[in-house]
DNA sequence: TACTTTACTCTACAAATGTAGAATAATATT
DNA sequence: AATATTATTCTACATTTGTAGAGTAAAGTA
C-alpha cells in the first residue's frame, strides 16, 4: 500500500533512525514540531496498516518498521524512477551522479562495479 | 508541494506522454478506468497547483506538464532514494543493476557516463 | 433544425489524511 | 500518599483526496 505523504516522511525518520521511541521521532522533524499526539495517531495508523510494530519497554513503545525500505522502494519509487528515466537505467543514473554529488572514490568504486556487472553478462 | 497518490500517477502518465488531451490521460489507466469526470477533477484540481497547463484546440484542451519531471523529482523522489541507499553509490548501484537488468550496451553507456564524471570532478 | 455526442464544470459526498485537545493510565517525584 | 510527569488512546474536526453524477455548452450529424 502507498502511504500518504505524511506518513512517509514519518517511516522516513524511522527507517534512518531503525527503531526510536515517539519522543525520538518527534526529535527528527524540524521546528515547527507538530504535536505529539499527532505522531501518536499517525504512528497508530501506520501500525494497523502494518508498517510498523513496537516493543514494549515499561510504559512505553520503541517503534520499528515492518516494512524494509528497499521493498517499499521497489513497490513504489522503483516504477516512478522507471517512467522518470523512461526505463533507461544509464538516465537514471547520470541523474543520480549528478544529484548526489558523489566523491571521487565512490565514483570509481561505482565504475569498478559496472566493470564487473559487464563481465558476469558476457559469460 | 507534494502531489497526493492518484494526482501523481496522472502526472506519472503525463510526463510519459509529454502533452495529451483529457481522452488520452484516460487511456493511459489500466481497466477498470475512472470515470472521465474524475479525471477531468483532477486535472482541474492539478492546473489550480500550478503543475500542468492546456492548449485550446477548438474546444477541448492539449494538457502539459508545467513542472518538469526532473524537479518533481529533485524535490520529492531523491530525499527518499538518498536516505533509502544511505547516499552510497555501490549500495545504489547493486539495487539497481538488480532491479533492471540491463543490457551490455546500457551498462557501457552507464560506464561511460562516470567516467565523464570522474573526469569532471578532476579538473 | 433537431438530435447526438463531446468536453468540461459544478456539485456532492465518502474516505483518508493531518492535526491536536481532553481523558486516562502508568510512573516518577516530593 | 499526593502531585507532577509521561505515554498513549479517544474523540473530534477541518482539509484534502478520490470519485463521479447531473448539468451545460459547443460541435457534429441526420
Amino acid at each position: 500500500m502507498k502511504l500518504a505523504k505524511a506518513e512517509e516522511q514519518l517511516m522516513e525518520y524511522l527507517w534512518s533512525m531503525e527503531k526510536g521511541f515517539m519522543k525520538d521521532i518527534l526529535e527528527c522533524y524540524p521546528d515547527p514540531k507538530p504535536a505529539a499526539t499527532t505522531i501518536a495517531t499517525m504512528l497508530k495508523r501506520l501500525a494497523e496498516k502494518g508498517f510498523v510494530a513496537y516493543k514494549l519497554f515499561g510504559n512505553s513503545r520503541e517503534y520499528y518498521p515492518l516494512i524494509a525500505k528497499t521493498d517499499y522502494f521497489s513497490a513504489h519509487v522503483n516504477g516512478l524512477i522507471k517512467n522518470f528515466f523512461n526505463n533507461s537505467a544509464s538516465q537514471f543514473a547520470s541523474f543520480f551522479t549528478r544529484e548526489t554529488d558523489l566523491s571521487t572514490t565512490e565514483l570509481e568504486e561505482l565504475k569498478k562495479i559496472i566493470e564487473q556487472e559487464i563481465k558476469n553478462k558476457k559469460k
